[in-house]
RNA sequence: GCCUCUGUAGCUCAGUCGGUAGAGCAGAGGACUGAAAAUCCUCGUGUCGAUGGUUCGAUUCCGUCCGGAGGCA
């Protein structure tokens, strides 16, 4: 959190536009912005590399050029990113936007760096230590989940109690925090929301009472980055793939791979990213479902112009906005 | 026309030496504090193609019919 954020007086007023992917956040937001005079800083752990921009369904140039956007394409694939340093980078962004007299709005659809940045969660100064958990990892193998997550009760019962042994991303992780800081994680957890966050915060959920229309979308979607050359983005970092660590994660590149091995066909390539795209916007849903502050907008129980009508009327209410 | 194989969950298939059935995938729900587009947990009743026969009892055995695949003409 940048300290010059709390040299605010009043806590900044926020507008968060969340929801699954391919409902249409990105335009509802660009619209909002120039009715607002806003500025958008997207909350999205993918549209911050530079060159995937098909496939993550980045805002193009000519939406850039309509409406300034933060936290996008800035960062290399090769380079690693985590929730800390989006907060950190998200908040330095935001102040940028209220220097310039201008409204901020937060769109995307990464749970995790949304309620991180706007509940300003505070991580601890110890970064990851790659050696650390390569031992950690090297032990996994050694000793199997179940010794690991033995380890981490022992560490911290509280914390071992929601997570499940299986999860060793989770387990590792929490033996890492307890190695790196001294304290146990739930100690560490306290600690990170001892502070108030300095937003004053709206969110508006986007989504569809019929999940099968939102799952149509996203079909329709990818058929149409496929037309606009996905497979060509995909290629250009075939090679490099290995190098990649947070990027290689994105949906619309990695099931490319084995097409381009020859080990899968290019029909069962598209099915594998339309296939994943569904499992993913089903958890964003069950992870923004969960907030009881969202203000949910259905897109298919309304047509654009009530949408609109509706966002603008909690857009204004919130910031105060006088008709 | 004859022969062989086949018809079981939305899909691909297993299985029941005769006591009405189970995996993977898909789908649904959930968790989530430095990899989060990641990672992990939970959830399986369906005229076992139709109909007749044998049997205490058939999805399982037998006959016929219907659908699908292949082979021979």
């Amino acid at each position: 959190m940048t300290k010059s954020l709390g040299g605010f007086k009043d806590k900044i007023k926020i507008c968060a536009i969340v929801g699954p992917t391919a409902c249409g956040k990105s335009d509802l937001a660009i619209w909002l912005a120039r009715e607002i005079n806003a500025e958008i800083v997207s909350a999205d752990s993918m549209q911050i590399y530079k060159g995937m921009d098909i496939g993550t369904a980045k805002p193009t140039l000519a939406d850039r050029s309509l409406v300034t956007h933060h936290m996008i394409d800035f960062l290399d694939p090769k380079q690693s990113f985590s929730v800390a340093e989006y907060v950190r980078e998200a908040n330095f962004a935001i102040e940028g936007v209220v220097l310039r007299k201008k409204r901020p709005i937060l769109v995307g659809g990464t749970g995790l760096y949304i309620d991180s940045l706007l509940d300003g969660i505070e991580f601890c100064e110890q970064k990851t230590d790659p050696e650390i958990r390569k031992r950690l990892f090297d032990d996994l193998e050694k000793f199997g989940a179940e010794h690991m997550f033995n380890r981490l009760k022992a560490l911290d019962f509280e914390y071992a109690q929601n997570i499940h042994p299986n999860n060793t991303k989770r387990v590792i992780r929490g033996l890492e925090i307890c190695l790196l800081t001294g304290l146990n994680v739930s100690e560490n957890m306290r600690l990170s929301r001892k502070k108030k966050t300095h937003f004053d915060s709206l969110r508006i959920g986007l989504t569809f009472s019929d999940r099968k229309k939102l799952y149509k979308k996203i079909d329709d979607r990818v058929d149409y980055m496929i037309e606009r050359g996905l497979i060509q983005e995909a290629r250009k970092f075939f090679d490099q793939r290995k190098l990649f660590s947070t990027s290689a994660q994105a949906i619309g590149y990695k099931e490319f791979w084995d097409f381009f091995l020859g080990k899968q066909s290019l029909d069962e390539a598209i099915s594998k990213i339309k296939q994943n795209t569904r499992k993913y916007a089903k958890r964003q849903l069950t992870w923004f479902r969960k907030d009881r502050r969202i203000h949910w907008i259905y897109c298919d129980d309304m047509c654009e112009t009530e949408r609109k009508n509706k966002v603008m009327e909690i857009v204004k209410r919130h910031f105060e906005i006088k008709l």
